[in-house]
DNA sequence: TTTATAGTTTAGAATAATTATAAACTAGAG
DNA sequence: CTCTAGTTTATAATTATTCTAAACTATAAA
């Protein structure tokens, strides 16, 4: 049994061939206890530090791409230039701490939202996120 | 009756210089029916092609942090890496069109919240946005 | 198993938004 | 009027991201 193969069959049925550049990135991602929030800055230095392997970092982003796409990463909104990104898929939302800069998942069911408004003509809701700015 | 006079208060009470600039900037800002959204970008393009005098890239940056920080601009969440401000600065949120990479207002009363998380020990909400991306 | 090819990786260049620098300018206190 | 701290400006620097094109590789088909 190749522990890989879990990467493997969930990268081939998304349509990404299975190179070994993408199966170490998702060890990194998605071997994890907790749920990981992250840079791509970030990923690259965990990933270039730890693993004798080296991936570049134009592949780092595109594989980050790639996984947003496929539906394993989901891209959060903070206001500033640096994208960031949660290896939690599920509908969340999160405190973005001003200071810090970091981000914080706040559980589904901790927001409830009892009115939502209707998308503009010809429009669909894609996806509804609340951040919550937090500050000292 | 100087027209510019409530330009020039609000920056005075705000402890900023009410320099032609600013007044110039203020005045393409707030002299307006409708609320603006807009990149840096943008506000360049606007003051610069139609106005006269010409003010400075670097200016246009420093005055729209100094107004967003003063209160008088928005600064809005989306994903990606520019930054958009909103000259609403009510409390509201935001459709964000993903093709046209548009802001539409959503009135604050359009959206209701009727559970919001505890935020973690020693920090203070500062703010909450929401913001719903639709597409086609 | 080889071979062909479309997909992938890579280093480095290019781009785009923003921030920093430092010299020239100016509002406003005295 | 003069002085000075605040402001503006052109330009350089920085930072995140995307592009490019050559080298590499997974895999389907011979």
């Amino acid at each position: 049994m190749d522990k890989n193969q879990v990467f493997i069959d969930k990268l081939r049925t998304s349509g990404l061939r299975p190179t070994k550049q993408r199966i170490l990135i998702a060890k990194n991602l998605f071997k994890r206890k907790k749920t990981f929030h992250f840079t791509v800055e970030k990923l690259n230095k965990v990933i270039n530090k730890k693993e004798s392997e080296k991936v570049s970092l134009a592949t780092i982003y595109n594989t980050v791409e790639a996984f947003t796409k496929a539906g394993y990463l989901k891209e959060i909104l903070t206001s500033k230039s640096k994208s960031y990104y949660d290896t939690n898929i599920k509908s969340h939302h999160h405190f973005y701490d001003e200071g810090t800069k970091e981000l914080t998942d706040i559980d589904y069911n901790q927001v409830k939202l009892s009115k939502v408004p209707i998308p503009p003509k010809g429009k669909k809701i894609k996806n509804l996120e609340v951040v919550i700015r937090v500050q000292k």
